[in-house]
DNA sequence: ACATCGATCTACT
DNA sequence: GTAGATCGATGTA
């Protein structure tokens, strides 16, 4: 499995939420591989109510700001975490959230992991997924490109769907979330 | 110091 | 369709 390079994440941020579907997201835990296809994705700009930096550099969202093709993941809602790929050069803080993927590796560990048997619970959702891969807290900030936790380069998704984000209050007009639309069974929502 | 509420999920009606 | 869980980052005083 190849890591996606570096380069991949300066590219428009946008651009860069709608080429990680179809890509695989893998976590080498010390119980084994964890392993799952991103089928849906959300951007977050510069100048978007909606983006955690938006109001400026914060603990919290820090690393939004740091290099391209980090991991950041924050703590929600009291009880789940969800993950972004660090989108633009440092000092720019763009992010694109992972909201779905399709199982492939692991899945008796996400099984464990989500404490659910369906497949189709595992992974359809922000934080679903993390809970699935036992990615948390300790991840934020790691590197994509060389970690325990990377995006592999895999197949290029064309049928897109695109549609509003979910969840937020601000800027509910723009169509920045996407989903591959040969994986609509692992997608959070229609 | 303190009040608010969130890029969510589950269980229950 | 919606209430309740649960906690820490954030904004206001």
């Amino acid at each position: 499995m190849i890591p996606l390079p570096r380069d991949f994440y300066l590219q428009d941020t946008i651009v860069v939420a709608r080429k990680l579907l179809g890509k695989i997201l893998i976590h080498n835990t010390p119980e084994g591989v964890i392993s799952g296809r991103i089928v849906e994705t959300e951007a977050y700009l510069r100048g978007d109510p909606a983006c955690h930096a938006n109001r400026g550099m914060t603990e919290r969202n820090k690393v939004m700001f740091g290099p391209p093709g980090h991991a950041y993941v924050y703590f929600t809602y009291g009880m789940h975490f969800c993950m972004n790929a660090v989108t633009q050069p440092e000092g720019i803080a763009e992010a694109v959230l992972l909201r779905a993927l399709e199982p492939l590796e692991g899945v008796e560990l996400m099984r464990r992991n989500r404490k659910m048997n369906e497949r189709k619970d595992l992974c359809g959702g922000p934080g679903k997924l993390t809970q699935a891969l036992g990615v948390g807290r300790v991840h934020n900030g790691v590197d994509l490109t060389d970690s325990c936790l990377i995006v592999a380069d895999s197949e290029e998704i064309t049928d897109i769907v695109e549609t509003t984000r979910i969840g937020i209050r601000e800027f509910t007009d723009k169509p920045w979330r996407f989903y591959s639309k040969q994986h609509l069974e692992w997608v959070s929502r229609r």
